[in-house]
DNA sequence: TTAAATTAAATCGCACGCGATTAATTCACT
DNA sequence: AGTGAATTAATCGCGTGCGATTTAATTTAA
């Protein structure tokens, strides 16, 4: 059952774009896991775990244009549109287009949306708690995520066949 | 307009716990970020990330059974029926039903398959020449990943309201 | 001042993810 | 053998993500 692959730097091509590869699935798996863990928590109040982001976003700079949000959150507006659409239904959001400049589109929280902060406080702990990960750990972590974040924001989009 | 509450007062919640929050964002984006890295380099061989994600598995152990790509990717059915007819339609898999159990698919590689391989060999060592990040830390990030691998796995799911 | 470029959202299409259910097959137990 | 539990894929429904295009409003440049 157990496969010895992850780590086979015999004759494996270059071991450190080995381990590059092995990179990218992780990040994959622990993303798609943390979502999951999130969900039982969220669903009581209705909402999902981009939403959650979008709200936590809401919670520190509402109101602000659609545009912001989708540079906080690196989303587009294809993606928040029919997200804040949502969240307007279930009351926690509100869609009023700017008077100053009738392309924006500014998000306004609602009484639900603030009261929905309150609710929502929780979670981090429960997660916190339920998950035996430690408090140092989650600080490197978060801090080697941001280091990756930068280098990949600046990152020159790579093409594919030619070499620059 | 700028109500007090928005930006946080330095009574805060209890700041560790505030910090665990911020890790569920990075994680988020730094996923979403490196898989659209990839795309570049995936499009030219008409797969997308999920999708090599699959391949990779499968260079390894194809044939292999649905559920055990299932098991190594932490997917279920419902998204990878689809995706492997995908990859059929490409010509890149072939899916058979196993002959000692009729419940499990078998999937096997073409030869194209085997070929593509070779084909995106490239790939990990283009991503990590255009992203700056050093090797090392790529070791560290993958060791944190791992260890919340583990624990994210092997803890209980949160319940909303009763504790156990 | 009008035409062109720019910007902000919305829309469209497709491919995930995943909770839930269904259908078919195999296993377990009497 | 026979019935019910368990297992494996497939299916359904919904909500993202995101490349691409469209629409509307604003800025700019001519």
């Amino acid at each position: 059952m157990q496969d010895a692959m992850t780590t086979e730097p015999k004759g494996g091509p270059t071991p450190g774009l080995t381990l590059a590869e092995q990179l990218c699935f992780p990040l994959y798996a622990a993303s798609r896991l943390v979502t999951r863990l999130y969900q039982p928590l969220l669903a009581p109040l209705g909402i999902t775990y981009p939403q959650y982001i979008v709200l936590m976003i809401l919670w520190e700079e509402a109101p602000c244009p659609v545009s912001h949000i989708g540079l906080r959150a690196n989303l587009g507006s294809n993606t928040l549109t029919p997200l804040l659409k949502r969240l307007e239904q279930l009351d926690y959001v509100r869609r009023c287009r700017s008077a100053s400049d009738e392309r924006v589109v500014d998000i306004h929280l609602t009484d639900s949306g603030r009261a929905l902060q309150q609710a929502a406080a929780c979670i981090p702990q429960a997660l916190f708690d339920a998950v035996g990960y430690p408090l140092e750990d989650a600080r490197q972590l978060k801090a080697q995520l941001d280091k990756l974040m930068a280098c990949l924001s600046t990152a020159p989009l790579p093409d594919a066949g030619a070499g620059d």
